[in-house]
DNA sequence: GGCTCCATGTAAGGAGTTACATGATTCA
DNA sequence: TGAATCATGTAACTCCTTACATGGAGCC
């Protein structure tokens, strides 16, 4: 078992993973609207755009991972996309493959800058403390309603995920107000 | 003010802020010395290798941000790198900045598989949450190492910046193990 | 003398971004 | 009829990665 899904993972990018898993999960569907899915993340920073999304299911229908086919009763030229059996495999691989970096801390810009924090003067800390404080709680109240969306409308898995999202904001919270406390 | 910082931002990456505030904490370096500081960051996702640096340190010289002077005494035409006035203007614009997306749930790995679990045999996903809970577990007994030792070595703003990432790995830790109950 | 570390850099290639280009469908 | 949305894709560019290439310095 462990020896085969070496073989179905394929050397996937984690967006390539993700955008697989996705369809997987999603069931027959086009580019564009895998694309929009992205675009609703979370975090904004991870995002597919028409430049990255379409040249990779290229990609991964070379591969065998996907399968396309025309969709008749449309005249723009949508595609159907579906994964093949070695494309849900290989998702399924992806998913039980737990790499040991997976444990590491996420990079997260706002604990970047903080580590050069004397390179700013001390009384002009605490106001940007305060307005990185701002925008986390602004994210933690968006990510509380979506996480509450979610359970409501059965979606128990995503639900559970937004809460994580949700988890970390209220921790980088109760951290900032620690670090806020050294430059008060 | 305001308008000064968005003139002295100049449209760095995170990556060319980075090392642009990096080399204005530690002072007077060296590319390689910048390099190896990275090499021993938290997250391995993100670390500068030669290819980068290099032609990084370049460009920034080019803007005017930094300057670079041979070191006579050494062989090995060591070059010693040191911010200009605009450099560290650049920086500190860059930590008074606080743009609206930094507040978003920082990418995670798991999270993201997270979102996938369904595509998994429900009886799949305990074994795979116990080795991310495993991994996490690991890394936040290193950080809270690492922590300790800057604090003791009077690196304390630094040692504010790990701080947070062990806080960051506890929340996730008790986050999957609210995931966990879903899936006993 | 040889190993490890310090130190710089380039070349090829992969992957993502922005911006552009095109056209059908849906709905007010 | 016009605007928004659905839908696909390319081109130029930027940045990063991996792998390679080179050589001095320090130490045993």
């Amino acid at each position: 078992m462990a020896s085969t899904d070496m073989e179905d993972r394929k050397n996937l990018t984690e967006l390539e993973a993700c955008v697989l898993a996705l369809i997987v999960r999603e069931g027959p569907c086009t580019a564009y609207s895998t694309r929009k899915q992205f675009e609703e993340s979370l975090t904004s920073t991870w995002h597919a755009s028409t430049g990255s999304i379409y040249p990779l299911i290229r990609r991964m229908t070379d591969r065998g991972l996907l399968s396309r086919r025309d969709v008749e009763s449309d005249g723009r030229g949508s595609k159907e996309i579906e994964a093949t059996p070695a494309g849900r495999r290989a998702a399924q691989a992806w998913l039980r493959d737990v790499p040991d970096w997976i444990g590491e801390p996420a990079a997260d810009p706002i604990r970047t800058r903080l580590n050069f924090f004397n390179v700013l003067a001390p009384e002009e800390c605490g106001p940007v403390i305060e307005r990185m404080m701002a925008a986390t709680r602004a994210a933690a109240t968006r990510t509380a309603l979506i996480r509450d969306q979610m359970k409501a409308s059965g979606k128990t898995v995503e639900a559970l995920a937004v809460s994580g999202a949700h988890t970390m904001l209220l921790a980088r919270l109760s951290w900032l107000e620690e670090v806020r406390t050294c430059y008060a």
